[in-house]
DNA sequence: AGGAAACATTTAACATATTAAATAAATTGC
DNA sequence: GCAATTTATTTAATATGTTAAATGTTTCCT
């Protein structure tokens, strides 16, 4: 008998699990950094956060800083509770809107962002060597792919409005 | 002035969290029906990997399954003991190395790994279909090559035995 | 055989993830 | 202007992640 060609000539892999591995795979060579200075993965994506806005004076409303940083609104309220315990951020109710609270980096942990963000960097460079610019650039857009995958129930007819 | 063309033309991204907001973008369509089911991420993750091996009669080694599932030794404890309260699985002592805990799937188990099975591999086609086969091929391979960076301090001249 | 070293897993302590419910402030509609 | 609704965050309860230390077993070495 003959092999059917009509179907895909390769196995699907377990896609959620390489982008788990592939994400360990990179922090393992940035989190010695991180804890190195006391840091938590979370921590780190949070103070990073904070040193992208920190040029706006009014700080940064946590609902941002969970979306930015990729936290559940009840992980970011410990992560911040322990952060401003360690002197890194402070947190302020908003003056416009008291719902909101309004984060900052404070200047100890501005300037451990920075220092932090030198060694990161670097370890692009090397990334960047091992794998080839232009496979890395491939990489980034294949994610960017994935991560605009329609979400299930995402757009839905009651969406748009009459 | 000229521009310095010696130097990078693309700015580096947030790799790690690109990985992570890709995994949760596939995920976020699978996740519905764990729940469904009363299955977490990291339940379906050792379910599925001893519904790879239900063809082992003596059931899989718990050190196996951490590795396998991406999971560390004391997570894992915890959920095994929840699927065993479950009635997912069952554990057992190794008669061969008492030091090992060996895992099997209870029949109740094995039926729903290979009932969501199909809801998966249905997703994958979806998969396929939004990105096309080789975008995807070419993912699979771009994430292989992530995930073998060499390690950090992984091989040292110690390794090299004399 | 018997004790040191290596192994596999679990326990302990704390941090984070997840879901639902509670709290509190702003907005809407009447 | 006030009740109902919506929005932003926190609390509560349980599950998992992380690191170090403890436990019980085996192996190795003499």
């Amino acid at each position: 008998m003959a092999t059917d060609d009509s179907t895909p000539s390769f196995v699907h892999r377990n896609l959620p699990r390489l982008l788990l591995e592939a994400r360990e795979a990179v922090m393992q060579h940035t989190r010695p950094s991180l804890r190195e200075h006391g840091l938590s993965d979370q921590q780190w994506r949070v103070l990073r956060v904070l040193g992208e806005h920190a040029r706006d004076p009014a700080g940064v409303e946590t609902g941002r800083v969970a979306r930015e940083a990729l936290l559940l609104g009840p992980s970011l309220t410990g992560v911040l509770t322990r952060m401003e315990r360690d002197g890194l951020i402070t947190r302020n109710r908003c003056p416009q809107d008291a719902r909101r609270t309004v984060v900052r980096a404070t200047p100890a942990g501005l300037k451990l962002v920075r220092k932090l963000s030198l060694t990161i960097e670097s370890h692009y460079q090397w990334m960047e060597a091992q794998l080839g610019a232009d496979r890395l650039a491939q990489l980034y857009d294949l994610l960017d792919d994935v991560i605009a995958l329609e979400a299930p129930g995402g757009i839905e007819a009651d969406d748009i409005e009459e």
